[in-house]
DNA sequence: GATCAACCCCAGACCACACAATTCC
DNA sequence: TAGGAATTGTGTGGTCTGGGGTTGA
């Protein structure tokens, strides 16, 4: 957990200050063109390599989803920028890099929680999160988290360790961060095409969210004999998480955000309704 | 740097009424 | 139980409004 004084750090109580602005800016700039590299760059064989191709990943993603197979095959665009690619993307990761080392942006959940419960308003906008939330530019209630550690921690007695190992080097584990739940890049998987990205990732994919492995050798306090069955239990998982994974393509690519009309005879019954500055009027 | 007016942007409200859905007999 | 009548609720689009942010003097 953070110490107090790493809360002013990690906490932005004003993100709209003008003196906050300028760095937000530059940070939220740098920060989503990381998250759409690192979002592209996820899957291998999309290769959305040109700047609009980075910007468009994000809905392309979903209609390439059955595409998965053409791993080997890239598009000519990415042999062509292919050295701009890797540019941008060493950029994006030296400056995902930098920034961790210098300012962590990540913060616990629950720290979150404790904060907006006092104050009684949105105070969660942690330079990580609200590089989102301002990116879409949505004013979207948070979901507040109260958990029963003591129940999870029974819970979770064999299912291996609590955390995740932290990629910052330091020897202490670090606590696992709980995403946004509103935001559906969140949970844009960094598991693609069966590869597994290590943790590494979890920081330099600019956000994206991944279930944590486990590996049978973490499981502690197991017995040794069982690792068939472990491994049977562990390819369980990773075939429960591809499947939800999938689903939750699907549902993503089934959102509608465009105004849906239900019914066209009540839209086209509107138009031809008389109306005074904008409001319907009675038609005597 | 602080202040203020002008401007811009956008979400939400407003309206009548046809039609869908529900309830009642 | 089926079916018709009555009642209630919903959805539709163009314009306006107010609040908040931005800009320039």
């Amino acid at each position: 957990m953070p110490t107090t004084t790493d809360q002013k750090q990690l906490i932005n109580l004003f993100p709209l200050h003008p003196e906050n602005l300028v760095e937000q800016y530059k940070l939220d700039e740098e920060h989503n063109m990381a998250c759409n590299i690192f979002s592209s760059c996820d899957d291998v064989d999309k290769a959305a390599t040109t700047l609009t191709g980075i910007l468009r990943s994000d809905d392309d993603d979903d209609d390439n989803d059955n595409d998965d197979g053409n791993t080997n095959n890239p598009s000519p665009s990415s042999v062509n920028y292919a050295d701009e690619e890797v540019e941008l993307v060493r950029t994006a990761m030296r400056r995902n890099k930098t920034e961790m080392n210098d300012n962590e942006k990540w913060v616990c959940y629950s720290e979150v929680v404790e904060r907006k419960e006092i104050r009684g308003m949105s105070s969660s906008s942690s330079s990580t999160t609200s590089c989102y939330h301002q990116h879409n530019n949505h004013h979207r209630s948070k979901l507040a988290l109260k958990l029963d550690y003591e129940k999870i921690m029974k819970s979770w007695v064999n299912k291996g360790p609590l955390y995740i190992h932290g990629s910052s080097g330091m020897d202490a584990p670090q606590p696992q961060t709980v995403p946004d739940l509103h935001d559906d890049d969140f949970f844009f998987p960094s598991f693609v095409n069966g590869t597994k990205h290590d943790e590494q990732d979890n920081v330099g994919n600019g956000g994206s969210w991944t279930v944590p492995e486990m590996t049978h050798t973490e499981n502690n306090g197991v017995n040794k004999g069982d690792d068939a069955l472990q491994a049977g239990e562990s390819s369980a998982m990773i075939h429960n998480r591809e499947a939800s994974v999938q689903r939750y393509k699907e549902k993503r690519r089934n959102r509608l955000f465009a105004k849906t009309i239900r019914y066209e005879v009540r839209k086209l019954n509107a138009e031809k309704r008389p109306r005074i500055k904008g409001r319907f009027v009675k038609r005597n």
